[in-house]
DNA sequence: CGACTGTTTGAAGACGATCAACCCCTGTGG
DNA sequence: CCACAGGGGTTGATCGTCTTCAAACAGTCG
């Protein structure tokens, strides 16, 4: 398999323009069903802190740290994880560029879980406190808040019950697919910018169950693979495995 | 070990008395911080609507329908559970008095999953439109929801993980007694009103391992059953066995 | 009392985890 | 340019836990 360039997303970096934001960030297209309102975006953008470059491995916040603000990912990979007690880790979801993390955290007004940069990571910092009192006043601006809280509980359930390691690995990889390719990307040909040992914890296998999994995939004419640049060669199928977990009935 | 009574919550029903409902709906205890406000409880109730009885299976909302209200348990257990392509079930959650249906469908504006009654039901009834409208002129309110809805997502991140069916299990009898003495009910004996089947897909495992289970923990005097009614007898022991899973680090 | 559902028990099998070793790529330093 | 070290990833063999299949059992309701 070829090398591919560019893949993966890598959207312009602040570059002073103010309604730039917009294309990146999810209120850029969530908020706003029936298109832009350019008073909610010019009051939004009041609000937006950009931050950043993190570097592989920077904590974004960490489990604890009480909770003022939520990010949408402009660049890069975000990793969100719990410790348990014994050290151990636990997976709890990447966020590509467009998604927002942190929502959980509203109700028990502190971070539940730990957020690191994956690899070089630019987020969109906005104040929650701020972002509530805007809310009260556009509707549809709570009304998006309501909605993109609510899809977060959608998210997580998504993977609840008892699923094969087929199954889990090809609705990670249709679910990530389609979140690349809502953005604009290629549904087809992608990065998976995290290692395999992410991947494994977060499906709740053995990394060397994936990496089994991945071979057999590739045997099957499934996917091809080369590192982390993954080709999905029938879609079909996979999206076929990965039904019942995605829910699609 | 002796038949227990009045174990699970039947609050008073509908008795005409307007604030009674804050005693059981969770926005008699959540909604309002610090203290009762008159008001937002006087333009809360007026979108209330009390609904019921249903009896054992009837169904309360399912897949698809569209999205217009949230409900609060005031009586007896709903389930919410999603069919997959092959017709099988799988359990996403159980909701005991005080506790919130509906808050995943938001975001699609669809209910993502079906609600039944598994035992007898009364709840309460709001409509979401006229609650988001109240949330934007009542501060509180609005804090309520965002955290309310918040608050789902961990609940359904809980869980995520790769834990034995004895951790499992431990979890979810932690869990359950600590939502009902949270409501003032007995923290060590209660009655679990669903079925064996349920609980073991709720927990993803067959029923045949959740009944295994049971057996293990009552000879090892970790907890004494008989039918639906539980005793913990050692919860020290069985909040070891759930920490991981209910993420007490 | 008898049929039905829900639950428990037992024996056999499957799937993924674990342990151990090896491989591949990258980056580093001589 | 090559040798080496180290992390991430893959592969193989074995083990354990949970599932599956089958049957018996218990409680409930007609």
């Amino acid at each position: 398999m070829e090398t591919l360039l560019n893949l993966w997303p890598h959207p312009p970096v602040d570059d002073g323009d103010a309604a730039r934001f917009c294309s990146t960030c999810v209120f850029g297209r969530l908020c706003l069903p029936d298109g832009y309102d350019k008073r909610a975006l010019a009051d939004l953008h009041c609000l937006i802190e950009h931050v950043g470059p993190f570097r592989a491995g920077d904590e974004i916040f960490h489990t604890g740290e009480a909770f003022n603000a939520i990010f949408s990912v402009r660049a890069g990979l975000v990793k969100t994880y719990v410790l348990d007690d014994k050290g151990r880790e636990q997976v709890l979801g990447f966020y590509t560029p467009g998604e927002l993390v942190g929502l959980n955290a509203i109700y028990p007004a502190r971070y539940p879980c730990n957020a690191v940069a994956v690899d070089t990571v630019m987020l969109c910092r906005f104040s929650f406190p701020a972002m509530a009192t805007l809310a009260a006043r556009i509707p549809s601006i709570q009304e998006t808040l309501f909605r993109l809280i609510s899809k977060d509980i959608g998210t997580a359930t998504l993977g609840k019950g008892d699923y094969s390691a087929e199954e889990r690995l090809a609705a990670f990889l249709v679910n990530w697919s389609e979140r690349l390719s809502s953005r604009g990307y290629s549904a087809r040909r992608f990065v998976l910018p995290m290692q395999r040992t992410d991947i494994a914890n977060y499906l709740s296998l053995a990394p060397e169950t994936v990496s089994r999994v991945i071979r057999r995939m590739t045997d099957e004419g499934l996917i091809a693979i080369d590192r982390r640049e993954v080709e999905l060669r029938d879609p079909e199928t996979l999206e076929r495995l990965a039904s019942s977990l995605l829910r699609r009935g």
